[in-house]
DNA sequence: TAGAAAATACCTAGTGCAGGGTATTTTTTC
DNA sequence: GAAAAAATACCCTGCACTAGGTATTTTCTA
């Protein structure tokens, strides 16, 4: 690894504290690395990593109580010298649109080896753009409409829900099962990064 | 009663069927009127109510799935000829207003008399407003915004839940105990007549 | 036409909200 | 300084949503 005059301060988000202490951990073995905090939710993480002015962010793109874009939007404001690398199994190409967008620098996914993590944290460091091999092929042009991101009836359902029906009704106005609109509500909230209807209203307007 | 040469139509909507079945047997003592239906939530009340098409609707502000004066905009604009009259134990200022903006015709408290309800119908029928005794005084200039019905801190809340904030979190953010959320949360649902974050958020814009 | 994507349906566990209370403390207002 | 309003906190029940799963049928598409 290069930098090593001085230690990289990593900062560590994600919902799953597992997963933080599992990177922790990988981060632990180099001594190029140091982590100087971690956080479960996007307030409570924007809030520290604000205070602790960490080099790198690593952080996923599902947060409890918002989603990554949202956070990097806010911390890039306030620490533009912050580099953000996503850890996330989101693969959605308007995702990873909109990550590059809200000025994230890199983008990795969690099934990421221990060498890809380490030479994208350098890379990121040197000011360049690092993002999964698995996902070099996307950078064609995409809309940044995240409702792009749902299916006809998708779509449907999502407004339905944002109109403040509950799922019975939806299903009663759509002649389906409650538990369709149940898994089609799961997959909305899912592609949309979002955690309840409120933020999905807010996503899709 | 008047208008003898032809009975009086009547629809009942109000959330309780209770109370609409005992204003029913009211209204039943005299041969002036005929319930020609009833229907305990808004949307099932607009489908009845646009068939039966009645001369006079009695309905209380408060609905399970939305209230009396988005019900009372959406009738008037399908049968302009309907008289609205509400029947509810609001007593807001602004309630009141809003309810004689969106065209309802009179507005009554549930501890209204028999005949003054009668006496309401009448007056209603004849292309006057009839306004409860008890409210009269009532007519001073009001700002139509809603939030004004709220305390500075019910406000504040009001914003957060609209924000798709859950109470937990809410509670984090401003150091009370999630207890006293779910207090305010409830007393901004009822002030606002709405029945779960969705309403409240479009409300509040 | 075969495979992929979408739509359908069900199961379970945990969480949070809606709506009904009561009650105390703090702040405002007259 | 007393009364009213606002803010605080807690209890309970029932219902709906969240999030994880599996699995079948239908529709689209290369």
């Amino acid at each position: 690894m290069s930098a090593f005059n001085k230690r990289i301060r990593i900062f560590l988000l994600d919902e799953h504290r597992l997963f933080t202490q599992v990177v922790q951990s990988l981060l632990d073995q180099s001594p190029a690395f140091e982590v100087v905090g971690q956080a479960q939710t996007m307030l409570d993480g924007i809030s520290k990593i604000c205070t602790a002015k960490p080099d790198i962010v690593l952080m996923d793109y599902h947060l409890p109580d918002g989603n990554g874009i949202e956070a990097s939007s806010i911390i890039k404001k306030k620490l533009s010298l912050t580099k953000i690398i996503f850890l996330t199994i989101e693969q959605e190409h308007t995702i990873i649109k909109s990550a590059m967008d809200a000025g994230v620098n890199g983008y990795l996914l969690k099934e990421t080896g221990r060498e890809e993590l380490f030479n994208a944290i350098d890379e990121v460091l040197k000011g360049k753009q690092s993002i999964a091999h698995k996902l070099k092929k996307i950078q064609a042009p995409q809309r940044d409409q995240k409702t792009d991101l749902l299916s006809k009836r998708e779509k449907e359902i999502a407004l339905l829900i944002s109109k403040g029906q509950k799922s019975s009704q939806i299903a009663l106005d759509l002649h389906i099962s409650e538990h369709t609109v149940t898994t089609h509500r799961k997959n909305i909230m899912r592609k949309l990064g979002a955690h309840n209807s409120m933020q999905l209203a807010k996503i899709i307007q």
